[in-house]
DNA sequence: GATCATGCAACAACGCTAGTTGCATGATCA
DNA sequence: TGATCATGCAACTAGCGTTGTTGCATGATC
């Protein structure tokens, strides 16, 4: 079952916009991240709809941080992507009327909630300042990744 | 992204299963489910293994409990099928170098960690016997799948 | 007006899982 | 003993969803 590396990715672009001179373009974020512009486009047009980026077009446009770090949370980024699963188990539906069906599905539907409630509260109190923070504290060296050039 | 119902499917086989007399072969398990009986005998290959169930071939043979549903838990069954991956997203591994992915990764890792931890230890507290016994306590009716005929 | 960059839609390619087929093995029954 | 039933296993096929690609339109800057 493969998994979607969308909010990881996000999250990584968007501590780089913070710290990068004026606009990153479509193409720029795609080569860092080994992907595809028109991906980038994509998946950053549900973060432009949320308000937390903008994009410029013609010369010098690009994409751009339109909220500071600190109003940033994991968990509005992963809404921001359109809430996307969370989990790769689900629920078989082959069955409806079967009691043992609704019994078994009922029990893993509780235990998936609850864990799903907690992921998403530790997503809600975390910052993207804070991830920022962390990563200048505990290595106290700068980025390197392609869209992050010139700071290395 | 689509979900794998495989551990869902096999409980609600499992309690059939207890109920019922004799071995149920892999092509009135695949019809219960709807499904095709290499696949049914791919997935009970798992279980097996584990000692969870029996197989015979031959006239009357089929598949049969090989523990009481009183020792099996959701989370044996989960690791009988090899222990899926539980969560649909995953963290991002373009740039291991670069300090903001891994706090980014790191931040991500421990809040999933802790869902996972809480989520396999509700598995472990549920066996089969509590879901067979809420599913008849809670509507007083027989189960009626196919696998079931005889108690409808 | 030339260039740069996004916006959008349609299409192609890829990977993964489920499904299928064919044959071998072994157990039961007449 | 031979026919039948059922699993075991391996290789192949099909379908689905996501990503990647292409082409063209729009708008901003130089």
């Amino acid at each position: 079952m493969r998994h979607d590396t969308r909010l990881s990715r996000m999250l990584h672009v968007l501590v780089h916009m913070d710290r990068h001179e004026g606009a990153a373009t479509s193409e720029t974020i795609a080569a860092m991240l080994g992907t595809n512009a028109v991906v980038v486009r994509r998946t950053m047009a549900g973060l432009r709809d949320q308000g937390y980026v903008r994009s410029e077009k013609g010369h010098g446009g690009g994409w751009i941080l339109a909220r500071p770090l600190g109003e940033i949370t994991l968990l509005g980024i992963h809404n921001a992507l359109g809430a996307p699963q969370l989990f790769s188990i689900g629920l078989a539906g082959d069955n409806p009327n079967c009691v043992i069906e609704q019994a078994v599905n009922a029990s893993l539907a509780e235990a998936m909630h609850e864990a799903e409630a907690i992921l998403l509260a530790k997503f809600g109190q975390v910052t993207l300042a804070a991830l920022a923070e962390e990563s200048s504290k505990r290595w106290a060296k700068p980025a390197h990744c392609s869209l992050a050039m010139e700071h290395s």
